[in-house]
DNA sequence: CAAACATTCAACCTTTTGGTTGAATGTTTT
DNA sequence: AAAACATTCAACCAAAAGGTTGAATGTTTG
């Protein structure tokens, strides 16, 4: 159920893009992910709630450690949201750009 | 000097969502831009704010009007980002849910 | 020049966010 | 069974976000 904006919250935090890039080299405990941050343990745990909101990640019990996994679907919507504006990335200067260059033409 | 957290945390609310998918059709006036919401000019003009300080408008007074165009190139970092893990939303299965799948081969 | 218009600034309010610490819960180890 | 470990819950706090209203500023129009 993930819901953009909450991907896009979620994604917007350094610390949790932090987080999903060490995810991205595999599952880990919450010790584990919170060891590189100068940080409480509270706080990369609420972190990872977060993640969790926006179906960034996947927790798994295992006895007193919880192992969480990365996971990427939500960001296709990401994708998806950005790719509707690639066009202008680089058709800019023609076309979104041309009210202005007309406005100096005119002075 | 657009910083991705900036741009991330911009997109990341609907209302400013909209702005954007509105301007991407032409430039247009605070007060043009405001019309369709159910919101104060105010509130929009800090909406404003914001998409301007992640890069995502560039503005021009003209008068008593500003004119609000859309910069698309901030979403470029965004997309760039994303790409990052293009990878992991096919490849899930295989590779990162593997440690879950091992782990239930091995109860 | 007065009135209307377009926009921002300033002050204020409420909710959310990102962090802390301390206690609680449950699991493993010795 | 006690101690150590892994994690969350709960309460709290400061700062930021998202909104409001009212006043200020500057521009255009009648």
């Amino acid at each position: 159920m993930s819901d953009l904006s909450a991907v896009l919250g979620a994604i917007s935090h350094p610390s949790r893009r932090a987080i999903l890039a060490q995810l991205a080299k595999g599952p880990a405990r919450v010790t584990d992910i919170a060891a590189p941050f100068d940080m409480s343990l509270n706080a990369v745990s609420k972190h990872l709630k977060v993640l969790e909101g926006a179906g960034l990640i996947h927790r798994e019990k295992q006895g007193r450690d919880h192992v969480i996994e990365f996971r990427a679907k939500p960001l296709k919507q990401v994708a998806g949201w950005v790719h509707e504006y690639e066009r202008f990335w680089n058709q800019h200067l023609d076309r979104i750009e041309s009210y202005f260059i007309e406005k100096r033409k005119r002075r």
